[in-house]
DNA sequence: TGATCGCTATACATTTTCGTATGACTGGCC
DNA sequence: GGCCAGTCATACGAAAATGTATAGCGATCA
């Protein structure tokens, strides 16, 4: 009827994790014939068997690998409950979990987030850098920063405007290699560009012809080790215009030729529409972002 | 650290449906004092008070309704949890989870889980009738039968073709009113649409000029009331096809000018690619409903 | 080959949680 | 006004879950 407990769910997902009976007690600070014991039940009441044991260990049959993802979400809304509840009596206490790119969550949101800290010492931040756009619903973050405009009907979305992209190299790269001038000889150049054509390349639409996987001398996934390469004068990438603006040595090239638009929005769950500590980042951010953008448009 | 334990947060829920706590342990088969403790407890946790106490019973502070939607979608994560769970060894056997629009999940999907269910009785069904698209994510359902094209990464989506929607009458209505011979006409007829603007009858597009709601004798969200209107003779409507066609009382009226298509897909979430009872009935519905579809509009 | 380390499984005392019984209170109804 | 049906709160014995201590087993290494 009422399936098992949750936290016969807890113990089986460390015993996932780790591996072993007691391993996974002493993560979770209780005794070893405890967690044995909620393995046993969680089998009995299953039917079936979760683990074959071993004495070195216990490794996890089919039904635990279905069984997996499911806990893992539960998990997660366990923890996205804890967050709504932690800091509920004030509106600038408790954690607030964020979503963003990678660029964005390493070279935009951490002087935003400390900005914030600085009038509400009492707020505390979890960073997820994915470009998955399900965190929000599945309860994974209470805000995400998306490049592309949510869809579903249960998100409080606002858009913070469209940053620009740019084709940039170091100043010494072209100094030493000589500036393109159209896109034919873009194809001499040391081209920085994904691997595998992930999502974040696929939602600037058509892709150029010469962006293609067989041009590039050094091929990543990583958008972070993009724009390091790109900084370390390996040679010419895709980066957004506000953030190259932050670094004198990195020059623009093909300026008129090359121009691509991200939409940026700022999302949160419909749910936390209460939660003040939430909307209070949620508004923060918003600002912030927006501020960013037209001032790096402005002085252009 | 790790959170109050699941089952407060269960004796929390039962509290806000009932409203007292004596009829919610009724409904969860423990005792009053427990679910008693369970709250005390989860209020001390949380340092603030979930439910004013009065004899008439609890009625949920501030905290109380911000946590609700979460305790929600923990629930939704366990169920969803024990679904998998359930029939865990066996392939045709246990309960899967089903969402589709009113229309399909009331004319179309009945009879095709009846035929699915001769050949495997161990198999129960839950029906969800609804049109919010966010219910595979959140894992309210294990398969969904929608009329969008998903977006979302972590879903399994099939093509089973589109349905054809068109207007119908009843005859004896036709007989007594007339059959109209263009859309000028149409605005003189007794007219079935939407109330406000629903998701599905945005998801036709830009909709024709007569297609307004001032022009609508019967305004009304439920797909299912439009669909009885239709039968019970009151007007004209717009009705699938294929169900329109098991009526010999319905006739087709502008059959050249109006015709709209509906893309169909049957959706599952990507985690239940193992079970091998949800992938029968994902497979099973996907080939019943494009023999549906195809032979509707076939025998045109 | 014997010592050691890590693992799981069992035995028993302890703590925590739960259920039954009961008291105290409020509101409606005759 | 007094009775009754409903509520929440408290007391105490019963049941369940947990922790400590220990035995048994296999792998590794000197």
């Amino acid at each position: 009827m009422t399936g098992p407990g949750w936290h016969l769910y807890r113990s089986f997902l460390a015993v996932m994790r780790v591996g072993s009976l007691s391993g996974a007690a002493r993560t979770l600070r209780i005794a070893q014939p405890t967690l044995g014991r909620h393995v046993n039940q969680l089998e009995h009441t299953l039917g079936s068997p979760l683990f074959t044991r071993s004495p070195q260990g216990l490794t996890p049959t089919d039904l635990a690998l279905a069984l997996l993802p499911e806990a893992e979400a539960m998990e997660s809304a366990s923890h996205a409950l804890s967050r709504v509840a932690s800091g509920a009596m004030a509106s600038d206490a408790g954690i607030v979990r964020i979503t963003a790119s990678e660029i964005v969550g390493a070279e935009i949101l951490p002087a935003i987030l400390a900005g914030l800290r600085m009038t509400h010492p009492r707020l505390a931040f979890e960073l997820v850098l994915s470009n998955r756009t399900e965190d929000l619903l599945r309860r994974d973050a209470d805000i995400a920063v998306r490049m592309v405009r949510p869809v579903q009907e249960a998100l409080v979305a606002k858009s913070v405007g469209r940053i620009k992209l740019g084709l940039y190299a170091r100043r010494d790269y072209l100094d030493r290699n000589g500036t393109p001038a159209n896109f034919e000889e873009l194809e001499r150049h040391a081209l920085i560009g994904f691997d595998r054509q992930t999502l974040s390349a696929r939602s600037l639409g058509d892709l150029p012809s010469w962006a293609v996987r067989e041009n590039f001398a050094l091929r990543t996934d990583s958008d972070l080790a993009q724009l390091a390469a790109i900084r370390a004068g390996y040679g010419i990438g895709v980066c957004q215009v506000p953030i190259a603006k932050r670094d004198p040595a990195l020059i623009r090239v093909l300026a008129g030729a090359f121009e691509v638009w991200l939409d940026t929005w700022i999302v949160m769950h419909e749910n936390l529409r209460a939660s003040r500590r939430v909307r209070l980042v949620f508004d923060h951010l918003g600002q912030e972002l927006q501020r960013l953008i037209v001032s790096a448009h402005g002085r252009r």
